[in-house]
DNA sequence: CGCTATGTTGACTGATATCAAGAGCCGTGG
DNA sequence: CCACGGCTCTTGATATCAGTCAACATAGCG
C-alpha cells in the first residue's frame, strides 16, 4: 500500500550532490543549475514503499539520489518481470508522458530528486546541455537493457546470476571510480524474489544457484545480502559473455 | 559474408520520402531538410547481407527507407540472441560511438538512407528538432525493449509467437495508419530462425507453435511466410498481456 | 517470545531444448 | 525438362533444466 513519500526540508545543494557530475543535470551550467536548484524538491521513501503505480498519472520525473528502485511489469495472471533496475544518478520518468508506464518500486530506503514535471519539460526545449545529457543517458539505458534481453533469452540460470552479480560490480566502479580487480564486496540491494524478477526466473531457483556459485568458490556470502566475489575475472568467466562482460565504466 | 552495399544513384527526394514523417528528420523544416538531403547517401543491401560486424567501425548512421534488418548480440559459444528489429523509419546507429555495438543484418532486401557519423552529430548538435526526435525515438524503443524483456523473461513460447505477431500488426498499422480489427495479414519478414533468435526459443519450438496456433485456429498460413489473423482480438488473448496489448499507434 | 519476512533445500513435474529424419521449395545446370 | 543440392521448415523421440509444491530454517521485530 503506496504512502506518501516523506518531504525532506533539507536538501543538498547541487554543487555538492553526490550525483551531481553523473545525473541528468551533470552538464549544466552554474546559471541552469539555479533553475534546476530552485525547481528541485527531494522525497524519501521507506525500502518497500510503491513510488507510483503503472498507469498512474506521474506529476513528476526525477534523479535517483541515493537508494534503489526497479522498475516492473506484470502480466494478467500476476507473472512479473523488473524491466529496470535505477541506481544512484539514474533518471526516473518520461519527458511528455502523463502517466506511469511501469510500476516503480523503492526495494530500499529512496532518496529522489525531484521536479514538477512540466516545468522540467520546459527546462529541457530550452536547454540544449540537458537535453543532450539525457539523450546520452537513454541511449546508456537502451544499451543496457539489450544486454538484458540476451540475458533473458539466452542464458542459463547459473549465467544469469553470475552476469547480474558481475553488473552491479560494474556499476559500483562507476560509481566509485575504483576498477574491479581481485576480491571486491558488494551489498545487495534486492531480495531474492527481487532479483529472480530481474532475472525471469523463480526464487528457488536463485536460491539454489546463489548456493551452487557459493561452494564452486565463485562468490563467497556474508550474511544473505552481503556478497564476496574472490576474482571477478572468474565471475565474468561464469556469465557467459564474449569479451571481458563489456567496459568496465 | 558481407559484400559492398549497392550506391544508388537515384534517391527520392526528402518530402516525397516515405518515411518522411516518421523518421529521425520528422520534424525538421526545410532549411534543415535541405542540408540533411546534401548529406545523404542512400544504400542497397540485398537480403542476408551483413551491414556491420559487432565491434567493426561504424562511419554512418542511417534510416531505414523499405526492408528490415536485425541488431544481434552473440555469446561465446554462439547462442544468439535478436536484440533489435529494424523497420522502415527506424533509426541505425548511436551519435558518438565509432564502434558497432550489435551486428547488424538485413533480412530482406534493404534501402538505408544513410548519413556520415561526425557532420550528422554536427548538425544534431545545432538543430533541437532532430536531437528532439532522436529522443523521442529512443526513448520509444526503450518501451519497447522493455515490452521485449517482459516477454523473454515470462512469457511461454505459445505467448511469445503471439505476442510477436501481434506487435507486426501494430507496427504495420502505425506505417500504414489503419487500426487492425477483424481480419487482417502480414508478410512474415523473418525466417523461423531469426523469429527463435528474436524470442529466445529454438526454431523448432517456433515451428511447433506456428502449427499449434494454425490448428487452434489462431493464425491461418498462407505458404510459410504470409500470416493472416482471423481475429486481431484473439491474438492479443493468446499474448498473455494484460491490457489490449497496448497502445495500437 | 512468538510472528512474519525471507531464504534454503528436497522431491517431483513439465516445458522447451536437443538430436534426428524427412518434406517442400527453389534455383542451377546437365 | 528434369535431377540435384541446398535451404527452410516440419515433425518425432528423448533429454534436461528450471518450475512447482512443500517443508523447514533463519532473522528481524513488535
Amino acid at each position: 500500500m503506496p504512502q506518501d513519500a516523506v518531504l525532506l526540508t533539507t536538501q543538498v545543494a547541487c554543487d555538492k550532490c553526490p550525483i551531481r557530475n553523473r545525473a541528468v543535470c551533470a552538464h549544466c551550467e552554474s546559471d541552469e543549475l539555479a533553475e534546476l536548484e530552485a525547481a528541485k524538491l527531494y522525497r524519501n521513501y521507506e525500502a518497500g514503499q510503491v513510488v507510483t503505480w503503472s498507469g498512474d498519472p506521474m506529476e513528476f520525473v526525477a534523479s535517483v539520489v541515493s537508494g534503489v528502485a526497479t522498475l516492473t511489469q506484470t502480466l494478467e495472471d500476476g507473472r512479473t518481470q523488473m524491466v529496470g533496475l535505477l541506481l544512484p544518478s539514474d533518471f526516473l520518468g518520461r519527458p511528455g508522458r502523463q502517466k506511469a508506464s511501469y510500476t516503480v518500486t523503492a526495494t530500499t530506503d529512496l532518496l529522489l530528486c525531484c521536479f514538477q514535471r512540466r516545468p522540467f519539460e520546459n527546462l529541457l526545449n530550452r536547454t540544449p546541455r540537458l537535453s543532450t545529457r539525457l539523450l546520452e543517458m537513454t541511449l546508456d539505458e537502451l544499451d543496457a537493457a539489450r544486454e538484458w534481453l540476451l540475458l533473458l533469452g539466452r542464458k542459463s540460470a547459473r549465467e544469469k546470476i553470475a552476469s547480474f552479480l558481475a553488473i552491479l560490480c560494474r556499476r559500483e566502479a562507476a560509481l566509485t571510480k575504483v576498477k574491479p580487480n581481485g576480491r571486491l564486496a558488494i551489498s545487495l540491494p534486492l531480495t531474492r524474489e527481487a532479483m529472480a524478477d530481474y532475472l525471469g526466473l523463480t526464487l528457488e531457483t536463485v536460491s539454489r544457484q546463489m548456493t551452487a556459485l557459493r561452494k564452486d568458490g565463485v562468490i563467497e556470502m556474508d550474511g544473505k545480502r552481503h556478497i564476496i566475489i574472490p576474482s571477478y575475472h572468474l565471475l565474468v568467466e561464469e556469465s557467459g559473455d564474449d569479451a571481458d562482460g563489456g567496459p568496465l565504466i
